[in-house]
DNA sequence: GGTAGAACCTACCTTTAGGTAAGTACCAGA
DNA sequence: TCTGGTACTTACCTAAAGGTAGGTTCTACC
């Protein structure tokens, strides 16, 4: 499954819960609808569980499951690898 | 830098240099025209090495660089999740 | 002589991910 | 009253990645 933001949407997530505007101005550059696509996405494959607190304004927060931990952890290294390679890549 | 492919296209140069035809024998379902933008991209970013061997019938083969090695190992961990886990999703 | 295989290249078409821009319901605060 | 913020949805457009199908040059083999 692809996505070029959900790495970056993830490595957001990893310390805890956030909510849906806060994570749009955490990764810079992701649309409005993309970012949507993408959260929806990981809920349905299990990696984010969306909690909707049925407030309004409206009010609603994304937390990484256990699963999607593992996904994180195994992506770490390939994080590390770009970071580290940033100035040969751009990648 | 993308392309669906090239993982696995390095995951069947881990273990030595691959001919041409063999790689695209290995990684089933990609196309030669794909397979040849693949292989010049990671050429490009010295991922891996083309040898002309200038012979007639040609004869080329691809070996992955120490510096590719350290995508690979990067890679691997990812990899390993998405065996483990292909029952549950499709990626 | 005809076929098959090597390692490509070229042109064309389709799919899809992502971007842009607008609209929605509701409330708080200046 | 008007603006701003929340969490979206909808419609439309574009660029790029990938797929398909053909051609090329040369040799080896039946």
């Amino acid at each position: 499954m692809g996505g070029k933001w959900k790495p970056l949407i993830l490595y957001h997530l990893r310390s805890g819960p956030r909510r849906f505007s806060d994570l749009r101005r955490a990764v810079r550059g992701i649309s409005e609808k993309v970012l949507i696509q993408q959260l929806r996405e990981l809920a349905s494959a299990d990696v984010v569980v969306r909690h909707d607190y049925g407030e309004v304004p409206p009010r609603v927060d994304y937390t990484v499951t256990p699963f999607g931990m593992t996904l994180i952890e195994a992506l770490l290294p390939l994080c590390e690898w770009g970071v580290r390679n940033r100035t040969a890549t751009s990648a």
